[in-house]
DNA sequence: GCAATATACTAGGACATCCAAGGGTTTGGA
DNA sequence: TCCAAACCCTTGGATGTCCTAGTATATTGC
């Protein structure tokens, strides 16, 4: 999308910042911009290499989840839970993974209000795959040092955890 | 979106990770992960705080970009290069602040190719509110503590610059 | 000086996310 | 028992991001 730039762009806005007066909050808002850029280079990644499978990282996440299900089957609340998304966009990743053969709906058992989502062979196939490729061409290849690994770990799981996310 | 889960899904990934063998990754794929997580949490609210202001946050970045530059103006080039987006986001993003009577465009004055991007009174003063508003409800109540936001900012860095992202 | 190449912006399309609403199913209290 | 409130999923709409062209303007090289 561009080379490299000469300077952080970051880095410049915090400078900006502070000459503005507003050097109280310069650096965590040098740190949240961070976040936000550096998960748009990883998305960009993980993207670039599921797009061979004809997976987008959405439909990944659902996908890896189901895999990991006992049965192999969710309910969509659960999954909307688990994955932290809008119950919409589940159902929008279910519409594309079902007609990718990839996924099924079906009733739950009980609960007339349920669907539940459920991997098909070739979804568990896939699964497997593209798992293997992330490892391989995105999470052993972080570029982050061990002990950044659990730093960050530990401050961002502390980050969601006050933010909601889960009680534990 | 929901309720708190009763624990950390990142952290069950990650032992799911280590569970099938693919324990010289789990750390690092949980790191990943948790990015992507916090990413999500902090853009809702950002957006949460520039609503009433009748920003999002593309259009904010653009925006405070624009305040900072000497004359107010920048070529959508320049800016599509140091918010690092596509070209045609900042197309996307312009056509609606100039909408908004924010920006205008203009003619660049010795390259028929470019378009400059200019703010206008308005523009200025929303910028400078939206950014009191997200100095005070975002940034300066963050939640990372001082030295984990250094940390964040030197190991995010760190990444961005492998990235690409910029030499210096 | 002119053709070939490079650059800048925009139009159209594919995806993802969220919100607001609507229709069907369960549950719970009067 | 029965109806209101709660819950589940889907549809439709607004935004944002990227990619792939396509058009217009500059630059380069012969």
């Amino acid at each position: 999308m561009g080379s490299p730039l000469p300077r952080d762009p970051i880095a410049d806005a915090q400078r900006n910042w502070e000459r503005h007066g507003w050097g109280d909050v310069a650096a965590p808002m040098a740190a949240i911009t961070a976040i936000m850029r550096t998960q748009q280079i990883l998305l960009a990644r993980i993207e670039g290499v599921l797009k061979p499978y004809g997976l987008t990282f959405a439909r990944y996440e659902l996908l890896a989840l189901l895999s990991f299900a006992r049965s192999g089957a969710l309910p969509m609340n659960k999954a909307s839970a688990l994955l932290q998304v809008h119950p919409t966009s589940v159902t929008n990743a279910v519409d594309r993974l079902e007609k990718a053969a990839l996924v099924v709906r079906s009733p739950h058992p009980t609960d007339g209000r349920t669907t539940l989502i459920e991997l098909t062979a070739e979804g568990r196939t896939l699964a497997k795959r593209a798992t293997a490729a992330l490892n391989n061409e995105v999470f052993g290849q972080s570029g982050f040092g061990d002990e950044d690994v659990e730093h960050l770990i530990r401050v961002l799981g502390d980050f969601r955890k006050a933010a909601g996310d889960f009680t534990d």
